[in-house]
DNA sequence: AACGCATACAACCGCGAACGT
DNA sequence: CACGTTCGCGGTTGTATGCGT
């Protein structure tokens, strides 16, 4: 079978989108919802293929994008679940609210590889680089900025409040590399992951933490939750994303539909409200 | 001020998985 | 079961911006 071009059709436009592009996008996504990818290009009326309307959505217009760098404890999360899933940026992005596998990628290879790098670690294995053959727990690579060991390196542990349920997906799945904090001992992940609440959470709560919120059109729920997701965050970051298409000007958008949204998502607070209240 | 290099990030490409017929 | 289509993922590239000389 002979694999389909993505981009197949003449006239299809590549490179840096317009904030002309965006704003049809997001007036179609909004309205329309995310259907199928293929026909958006068309419905929307957009001379893109439909690979890149959905990677210009889900990588920077989706209203629930964190903007910026990672913080301390965000990247610290990353390299820990670097060390147990891999270059599986998705499953990471998915345990970082707000944060997109191309972004997590990006920033894995500009800032924490290096880092990682600079401090005798390897970013593959996430073992020392120069295993040492000493117990010393300083090596030659490591410059003088005095990095903490990757035991501190581990993130700040919440409160783990619920009981253990059922093991996710990435529990059985082996292949990836397996070493990380502490990994001399030969811990296994799980075994690493029964001694970190965090990652407990993490893993329990498989469910990604955004994907079902941005399934509108959808029909309106109770309270200020969407599939038992909070929307509270959400709401803010729509307000803050909202200030953000200002740039576009409001007028062009025709908000009526973000209205719109609002009801349909259920949200108890306006989010032009929000957006008013900032302005 | 101008140039070249380094960095960061947006976007593209190709592959495989999932799903429908 | 085979085939076709669509989607999502991960690797890679392109380009804008920052910084040092």
């Amino acid at each position: 079978m002979g694999r389909q071009p993505c981009c197949d059709k003449l006239g299809v436009k590549k490179g840096p989108w317009t904030a002309e592009e965006d704003k049809k996008l997001i007036n179609f996504i909004l309205t329309n919802g995310q259907c199928c990818w293929r026909a958006v290009p068309k419905l929307a009326g957009l001379l893109r293929c439909g690979k890149s309307c959905r990677l210009r959505w889900t990588n920077y217009l989706r209203p629930d994008l964190k903007r910026g760098l990672l913080t301390e404890s965000e990247e610290q999360l990353v390299i820990d679940l670097h060390a147990r899933l891999g270059n599986r940026w998705s499953k990471i992005a998915a345990r970082l609210p707000g944060r997109t596998d191309n972004e997590i990628k990006n920033h894995w290879n500009t800032h924490i590889k290096k880092k990682l790098t600079k401090m005798g670690i390897d970013p593959v294995t996430h073992e020392p680089i120069n295993k040492p053959s000493t117990t010393t727990n300083t090596t030659s690579t490591v410059d003088d900025h005095h990095q903490p060991e990757p035991e501190q390196l581990r993130p700040p542990l919440p409160q783990k409040t619920e009981e253990s349920q059922a093991t996710s997906e990435e529990n059985s799945s082996s292949s990836q590399p397996e070493t990380c904090w502490g990994a001399e001992s030969g811990s296994s992940s799980d075994n690493n992951r029964e001694d970190d609440p965090l990652m407990n959470f993490l893993w329990e709560n498989d469910t990604p933490f955004l994907d079902a919120s941005w399934d509108f059109p959808v029909t309106p729920s109770a309270g200020n939750t969407i599939n038992n997701v909070d929307m509270s965050a959400c709401e803010e970051n729509c307000a803050n994303w909202l200030l953000d298409c200002q740039d576009f000007s409001v007028e062009e958008f025709g908000f009526g539909c973000f209205n719109d949204v609002g009801v349909d998502m259920g949200m108890n607070i306006n989010m032009m409200d929000m957006v008013d209240e900032k302005l």
